[in-house]
DNA sequence: TTACTTTTGAGACTCAATCTCATTAAAGGA
DNA sequence: TCCTTTAATGAGATTGAGTCTCAAAAGTAA
């Protein structure tokens, strides 16, 4: 957990942002599990711990940690997005099954080469991408 | 347009739905260009033309042929999801810039391939998928 | 035309997320 | 350690896309 907290401090330095107990709660609550959860549920599990950071705090710590790469968000199209921690997470992308909403992850070194060709194809520079597929997984099918 | 007419009473009688002035007007209105709008785009363009149609039954009117396969949404993850016509486009996925808002699309059959590829190995069945590169096109980077 | 059922419209409501602004608390210097 | 400056926080109001409610209007079939 140390040398998560000092990846935060890290974070927060570079940006001229403060370290505070807020944030290092929020940063701490992420890191506990590899899930994919939203920005309610991690407030809600920070708030029935004990711990007292608002509504406005735990969002606003979301986007600083995204803009600094220690968290990533996920847009599933549901009015909700997901963040997940960068901790030991290698670039991929999600499946989801829309039955029981399990999210696993993929990489596919072809898939990203061949969306690079594409983007060079339209003189498009790309910054990020969303690539989910959406279904049923093995147990729901 | 009027075999766009022809579509959207068949997509109607096919789900036991009534044929009404406001779906076609609607309708009328997501075929009149090939562009990525969002509800509320649609809605006032109808409110301007000086048509009536309430917001409700425009988001229940495009709900409708979203499911009719008649129109297709696009979820950008932004909170307001974008619609267009299906009437003669094939599959084909989004790339989206940043900075200007346009929006290109492009189709890959080794992407495909390489996307059912995944699924078998997970044991998934696929139902749709969102494949979107985000970036500065051509004219923007 | 009637009887029945679906659709519509106006506005209330929901829900995730953002904003406001008075209060609190880091961080660096003396 | 105390001060000063400036950023961060909390509570609750606000936003905005989208949905819901329910009485009124309009298709549909007989």
């Amino acid at each position: 957990m140390a040398t998560n907290i000092q990846l935060l401090k890290d974070g927060l330095k570079n940006e001229g942002l403060r370290f505070t107990s807020q944030r290092q709660i929020v940063w701490d609550e992420i890191c506990k599990t590899d899930d994919h959860r939203d920005a309610e549920d991690i407030y809600f599990k920070i708030k029935t711990s004990g711990k007292k950071v608002s509504r406005a705090t735990v969002y606003r710590t979301i986007d600083v940690l995204v803009k600094n790469n220690l968290v990533r968000k996920l847009e599933l199209g549901d009015g909700r997005n997901r963040y997940e921690n960068k901790l030991d997470s290698s670039h991929h992308d999600h499946i989801v099954c829309i039955q029981c909403g399990r999210i696993d992850e993929f990489m596919d070194e072809n898939i990203e080469k061949l969306q690079d060709e594409i983007a060079k194809k339209y003189q498009f520079k790309i910054v990020r991408h969303i690539h989910q597929l959406f279904g049923l997984c093995r147990d729901c099918r």
